[in-house]
DNA sequence: GCCAGTAGGTAACGCGCGTTACTTGCGCAT
DNA sequence: ATGCGCAAGTAACGCGCGTTACCTACTGGC
């Protein structure tokens, strides 16, 4: 039997990686000894001379733990998983980084999944079942779902194994914990701002009067104008397509209903892109911005609202804030410990720039 | 001595989990048939009988196989990893999307890094390379750096273990394989747009003159200009800064320079921002777009070239596809294959809207 | 009646590491 | 001299799985 012991792909330029028993063997010690230095166990003693060889073997062999090896040796992976259709329609995109440098500070990794791959054709549900299904062959130890924009999803079946939270979205048959806006509040900054211009008479864009955005927006407005003894006056509402056009098209109805006297000297447009339409409405009259019609804004689109002439006011969306509370609270979750409450909503900041 | 005999934190609701060990005793085989009929291999013997039986206790278990114990023992871990700027400056994010499609239809797994965590203070070098080691420690069978705009990058030194492909930049340094646009295809494809509607004075709002997006822009303006039989003229060319408001003031200072009939009728901008400020500026001279004059932007930054009115023609850098030529390009890579070329460029195409 | 060949499996090793139980040497009080 | 306690380690098991080498019928050809 003159055989060759090497069967592993010995010719290949793949080095094998140099593991623990590289590094023991370096540094005349056992691997147990070098798994304790690198763990950085209190209780277990190994002496400071022995400590600094150890890590000298380390240094000079250039060893690099086994991410994989690790995880199935301590039963866990340190790994969240994220599922999200934000990769394909990054909007939200910053809901990843908050989680992201979260999930960094945690030493966790976070491993992001697409929610829309068009793997196979078919519902989508059976899509995101499959980004799930991987992230939990990985054997993460919790899970995200997020979305582009507020609204309720179902989340699979299968996610339920592990603890699981939600971002941007809620759960809309269980009780699976939730992150999301602060839509009253954020639509009772916006017309607070107005109202602190000195606006009485205010017209409100709106979105699909159906979605929570809307919902939310149009509740908080209602409140800071109760608070300042005025009423909405439905007739200012005009609802019309999340879309620039959208925005112009209303922005034009409202201000060409009334004669001068009567027109509203602000709008509240509740996203930054139809405030982008409402803007050339106003300039096409001949209007200026915020002189004749002050214009507010929601979201915080950057491209847009950083870039308009003038510069958006708007109230923000917490996607950093959202998607790094949902971290900790999988943290808290995966710890054991008792979350705050099913759903936490995080304030809408206001930012203040040039067209109030 | 009457101590319990679970080691494992067994009160706790995290279960075990179901391993290939407990389908083969449902099954009532040995653990190796059950791996072979998951591996689906070929040349193994397997009845058709005692397979739909492995595969029924599958299902009825719901077991799922363990990635990470899987990556150790066969040594492959199916994963690749990408370090980015994207994450943060969301930009170029369907580098993003085009880099996990590609890799999900190879079935691979995309390990996505923010090269930019403020994890420690100190200059960026070090921030990437934490988030390359990271990678590296999960056992990554390649590495993809992606930039959110084009330019030369420095890599750290850890990454050359394995295959490393750069995306929409290159290596300032040393010889690794990179996906850039064609800038310079991409300009003339403006220009000859421009050419083909008729217009004969063409005005040039350019960035950085530094920059390898600026250099190769204008070079492709100027060989299109040289097949009509035109020539480039410096003076119309003007340089501003990469905003809105740049391009605003360039276009201003483009459009007062000249009597009416001297006035350039159409302006290529070299990206879509300062398209959106230059928009302002004919706007407000009373002229009309395209009527008076033509405007044709790159980069096709949706939230602005769809929304501006009218809509804006540009062209479009091809982020999608350069991250998923990228994952091919490293599929080849970790091969074994010869690549195709150490720098591989990739067209813009032209969107065509209403500005032209 | 015997051997070769094949279908249908199984035992056992190793991947790199965490962890527990155990061993060894040594100083010190009794 | 003996026993005790502690510092400083080490041997060995198991995590879940891929893989190789082997084993046991059973069939067919001569």
């Amino acid at each position: 039997m003159a055989k060759t012991t090497t069967p592993n792909h010995a010719g290949a330029a793949r080095q094998r990686g140099v593991t623990m028993n590289d590094v023991a063997k370096r540094a005349g010690v056992s691997r147990t000894a070098v798994s304790f230095v690198l763990s950085n166990r209190e209780n277990a003693s190994i002496s400071e001379e022995t400590r600094t060889r150890i890590n000298e073997a380390v240094q000079a062999l250039g060893y690099r733990p086994n991410a994989g090896a690790r995880a199935l040796a301590s039963q866990r992976s340190d790994w969240y998983g994220i599922v999200t259709e934000i990769v394909t329609a990054p909007f939200a995109v910053d809901i990843i980084k908050g989680a992201q440098d979260q999930a960094w500070l945690d030493r966790k990794f976070l491993l992001i999944a697409p929610s829309d791959q068009a793997d196979a054709v078919g519902p989508n549900q059976g899509l995101e079942d499959a980004a799930t299904e991987k992230l939990l062959e990985q054997r993460v130890e919790g899970l995200l779902y997020a979305a582009t924009f507020h609204r309720g999803v179902h989340v699979p079946e299968t996610a339920k194994e592990v603890p699981t939270v939600l971002i941007n979205c809620f759960d809309a048959d269980g009780k699976l914990p939730s992150i999301v806006p602060d839509e009253r509040a954020g639509g009772r900054t916006a017309v607070e701002r107005l109202l602190r211009a000195g606006h009485r008479r205010i017209g409100v864009i709106n979105l699909d009067p159906v979605i929570p955005a809307a919902i939310g927006r149009l509740e908080g407005a209602r409140e800071a104008l109760a608070d300042a003894g005025l009423e909405l006056d439905p007739e200012l509402v005009v609802p019309g397509y999340a879309t620039a056009d959208g925005g112009y098209e209303a922005a034009c109805r409202i201000l060409d209903r009334y004669p001068q006297e009567d027109r509203p000297t602000a709008l509240f447009c509740l996203n930054d892109r139809m405030a982008m339409g409402a803007y050339d409405a106003i300039k096409e009259r001949g209007l200026t911005i915020p002189g004749d019609i002050a214009v507010i804004g929601f979201d915080n689109q950057e491209l847009i609202a950083a870039y308009l002439r003038p510069k958006l006011t708007t109230v923000a969306l917490p996607f950093e804030k959202m998607g790094a509370l949902g971290v900790q609270t999988l943290a808290a979750l995966t710890a054991g410990q008792p979350i705050i409450a099913d759903q936490q909503l995080v304030g809408c900041p206001l930012l203040e720039r040039s067209s109030v």
